[in-house]
DNA sequence: GAAGATTATTACTGATCGGTAATTTTTAAT
DNA sequence: ATTAAAAATTACCGATCAGTAATAATCTTC
């Protein structure tokens, strides 16, 4: 029986900074009702980037970035700005 | 007096891999006709950084890409997978 | 095919990434 | 308040990032 369903129909956001990027991995971890450590058993990684990505840390690595994203089953476009 | 105009109507693309963001930054700067050398003078990097980025290295640093996909004009937009 | 512009490579180097694993702090639930 | 789970911090350290600047390779255009 299903008591409720949670429909993530967040908007599509903009990221423009390492900061805006890990607020909306916690935002969407959290709405997915996982941990951490949930994504580091998906990841290579340990506990150290996901927080580190989290926090908005701005040197991580490019690949491990777009990887995390990948398995948390979001994707990254990219567009001329102003593109509605 | 105008000879051609160049509107720019690529769609927006995916981005999986650095690879795909290094083919992309590169096609956009071309129909940009702007040079390596134009970007290193707005983004305060050098010119080793442009090449590996448009060479899709991995392991670039998260903010410096942002930095100038931004300074090109071009924005990050992150969704849900298969958000229409 | 020469000259100039553009892009790529290289060596050098200080700074820092990030895995690991242990510890601490924070959060959540009863 | 206790207690457990989750998240954050720390120290250690080998690997590597990226700026600089010089050189080399490649691409254009005449």
């Amino acid at each position: 029986m299903v008591i409720s369903m949670y429909v993530d129909d967040r908007q599509p956001e903009r990221i423009k900074t390492s900061e805006d990027l890990g607020k909306l991995v916690r935002k969407f971890r959290q709405s997915q009702k996982m941990t951490q450590m949930d994504i580091l058993g998906l990841a290579n990684t340990g506990n150290r980037f996901i927080v580190e990505l989290e926090q908005g840390k701005p040197t991580l690595q490019l690949q491990k970035v777009l990887d995390v994203l990948d398995l948390l089953g979001l994707e990254v476009i990219i567009q001329k700005k102003g593109s509605l």
